[in-house]
DNA sequence: TTCATTTCTTAATATAGATTAATGCACGCG
DNA sequence: CGCGTGCATTAATCTATATTAAGAAATGAA
């Protein structure tokens, strides 16, 4: 909490909001002011394809922010719905500091050393999802994920991963 | 030029370099200072994997930016390679302005959405890599970059949209 | 508790894209 | 100028993952 503290200031309206199991948080298409900073539980970010298959971009637990940030900067509707796998406790708060003066410059730059781990990590991402298999990429699951796993369905893991249920649980039976 | 230096400023020693066609920029495994800003010509990041297959991160053309942001930031090897397609003239800058006092709130501002721009064009990559075929893929690289098809090899799109030569060949025949 | 619904697994079949191999082409280099 | 190397294409075969279908296990609601 106190890092996020140095991120929005005290100044800033943030609430707390408290949600249950699988409420929406925010839905694809809406311009989306708002980022969920995850203080307890556990929720998601995925889209929904043309064919309404269901794709988790990003899992958020504790001390997580999910955001669509170039939706909440640029005021572009976003292609992200977010909503809770668990019963979860989160912190809502506006990332249109950015255009306004009143952020320090101490915040910005804490701001931009978050985006830059934030593009580090989708990078990441794109790289792994071009190069390596779908058992590669739920081991890589694992190691980076490791308290998760056991608190979301498999489909999820599946969806997350890019592929289906059903492939999911071979790679499962041959390790 | 005009919007780099409001990001990088006047103070900030930037310099100007001249790389013919094939020349390596940067190398994977290094801690790369640098940022580097096309003023002319075509580069592309990229990554070998484990069996030694390139996989290409993104193109950068005429005004954009190529660079391991993560890496610049955070001072982490980067995974990627950089090197040129045509000759170009490239603005080479450091990113460690995050560091220094040296910046202004508005170069910081400027700075940061240029980064929620680049999660924005990450996040629909990773999507997209998600959910959609190779043909729909190429398709989407073609309304995305309409001026590069022409000027680089087909295996070089190829690698970029996460498929090899002979696919891409199969899909061109059918549009 | 019981019933309904969702989740997970297994298996059979289908398919997109990889791999391998062969051919014609273009272009940079001696 | 010719020659070799890399590039693009086609085709045959292979493989990872999708799709479809069905049953078993788990979960949630009445």
């Amino acid at each position: 909490m106190d890092f996020l503290k140095e991120i929005i200031g005290a100044d800033t309206k943030a609430i707390h909001k408290n949600f249950k199991k699988k409420e929406i948080i925010q839905k694809q298409g809406v311009v989306s002011k708002n980022a969920f900073y995850v203080k307890k539980g556990l929720i998601r970010s995925y889209s929904i394809d043309k064919k309404g298959k269901e794709h988790i971009f990003m899992f958020g637990t504790e001390e997580w922010i999910i955001a669509d940030i170039e939706s909440n900067v640029f005021s572009k509707p976003t292609q992200l719905y977010i909503d809770t796998i668990e019963d979860s406790e989160i912190v809502v708060f506006s990332l249109d500091y950015l255009k306004t003066d009143q952020s320090t410059k101490e915040k910005l730059q804490k701001n931009s050393k978050l985006l830059a781990r934030r593009i580090g990590s989708l990078q990441r991402r794109v790289i792994q999802l071009m190069s390596s298999s779908a058992k590669e990429r739920y081991e890589m699951f694992l190691e980076t994920y490791p308290l998760i796993p056991n608190r979301i369905p498999q489909k999820m893991i599946a969806s997350y991963l890019g592929i289906t249920a059903e492939a999911l649980s071979k790679i499962r039976r041959e390790l």
